[in-house]
DNA sequence: TTGCCATATGCCGATATCGGTATATGTTGC
DNA sequence: GCAACATATACCGATATCGGCATATGGCAA
């Protein structure tokens, strides 16, 4: 057994830096691979490599247009992510913090 | 060169299953290692290693008592993942859909 | 058909991972 | 000091990864 495979949910997707940046460029609007190819300057086997992943997560989706293949940021697969995260808002909000309920009750 | 180390920030930290289970029973607040191993049903080494990581990418922290080690959630470190994932949210957001789009300009 | 462009896939080497088991380090109490 | 407990580390095997390079697939145009 080895680290669970990037293709398994988003979570593992986006722990990619050159794949956020794939999504990042992406949220700007659809681009063809050659497009995302020039945007990032990575070699165009991993970008199609990166893409491939991304897809099998469902974070972005294709769509043929000649001999590009268009692809566009799916982004309600983010979604998991982001209530996981938000989930642990209060963690670091500095007024639910251990310290500031200790000054709180100082001051009071 | 291979996947990047688990060490090198939250987003990879955080892209482990079990990871994430630890750091939703810290969320409820300290506890000792065997806690851990108890409340998760994981083995003490596995957890070990995974509180490791977490600790590495500052995402908790630790406070010695006696012969246990107390960990706590360090939430600042989940922050940069937030404010990555709350940057695109509005590409999951129906109202910002194409679709939705489309459907109150009908509907106008 | 032939050739060019756009993209995808295959194979390689190097590496970090993850779980499991055994063991080392460190603390408390007798 | 010695034993029991709590936690960390070391080593192992299996595996998926990531970049690089070569090559295959597919569309279009002359």
């Amino acid at each position: 057994m080895a680290r669970t495979a990037t293709t398994s949910d988003a979570f593992n997707a986006v722990a990619e830096p050159r794949r956020r940046e794939i999504i990042d460029l992406l949220a700007g609007g659809e681009r063809a691979v050659n497009g995302i190819v020039a945007a990032l300057g990575l070699a165009q086997p991993q970008v199609s490599k990166h893409l491939r992943v991304l897809r099998e997560v469902g974070l972005v989706a294709v769509r043929d247009e000649g001999r590009q293949r268009l692809y566009r940021l799916e982004g309600r697969s983010l979604k998991p992510i982001h209530d996981w995260v938000k989930a642990h808002e209060r963690a670091w909000e500095a007024r639910f913090g251990a310290l500031d309920e200790v000054l709180d009750n100082l001051g009071r």
